[in-house]
DNA sequence: TGCGTTTTATGACGCCTGTAGTATTATGAT
DNA sequence: ATCATAATACTACAGGCGTCATAAAACGCA
């Protein structure tokens, strides 16, 4: 399994990034406009020529250039996620979940697919409980 | 409510912060030697200082003085969560949960936590419920 | 073809962070 | 009191990122 380990990601460049995997491709300009705040359009140039640079993102070669997200949320996502539960707490998930469902109001149909992530899970750590023994 | 909502870290400064977390309180050269790999004794030095200078770190005013961690590992953590999730999935946890559980081996103690917690939670659901209708 | 508009290319600048060298000051042992 | 050592202060510099201005090039329409 490779692993790729794509470049950092500043804060600001998940920005861009988002609003890529929301619009799917863009214009520079409609990438400007796209942005929930405003920002000068060379601003927004400069910003995802860099991230082109990185390889996060792709330039098309026809005339308005469109750019597209080269990397999958999923992808980048994941590794935040398990960057921060390793930080957080050494990789136990638990206290994670705990603070996610702790404090917020989560709806009746939020729940039950948690508890169906959960119960596929519990029958996945038997599975392999069986084979194992 | 407060929100403090504290300076913006870099991945860097939470390295520092999360050995402060695990030693507690530190002398510089502590802190040198406690971090995992090496770098140099005033490069600490002036990364402790920023941290102290944005408020996460205080430094006692005695000789050989000591840095420690003002800001809760919870807190930061929170805020980085919170953040991820609101990038990932506008604030949507089941599809993070789904991660985080999903291609990664929970023993019966966890599954048995995680049971616990939404368990919790779809209480705590009903209970609002209740109160409104 | 000429000209205004749109798109692209470059160049600049400041702040933040990681890195560390050098200078100064406090401590402690003799 | 003196001097080596340890601790602290100060300075510097480079690379990344956000910000944009200006210059150049390509388009499209009159």
């Amino acid at each position: 399994m490779k692993k790729p380990k794509g470049p950092r990601l500043s804060a600001g460049e998940m920005e861009i990034l988002q609003m890529l995997w929301r619009q799917g491709s863009v214009a520079l300009s409609e990438a400007q406009a796209g942005l929930g705040r405003t920002i000068g359009y060379t601003t927004m140039q400069t910003r995802l020529n860099r991230l082109v640079e990185k390889g996060v993102v792709t330039r098309s070669a026809d005339r308005p250039a469109r750019y597209t997200a080269a990397v999958a949320p999923e992808e980048v996502s994941a590794r935040h996620l398990d960057l921060l539960l390793e930080r957080v707490s050494g990789g136990n998930i638990v206290p994670l979940v705990a603070h996610l469902v702790r404090d917020r109001a989560l709806s009746s149909g939020e729940i039950a697919e948690l508890k169906q992530l959960i119960q596929e899970a519990d029958r996945q750590t038997r599975k392999a409980k069986d084979v194992k023994k």
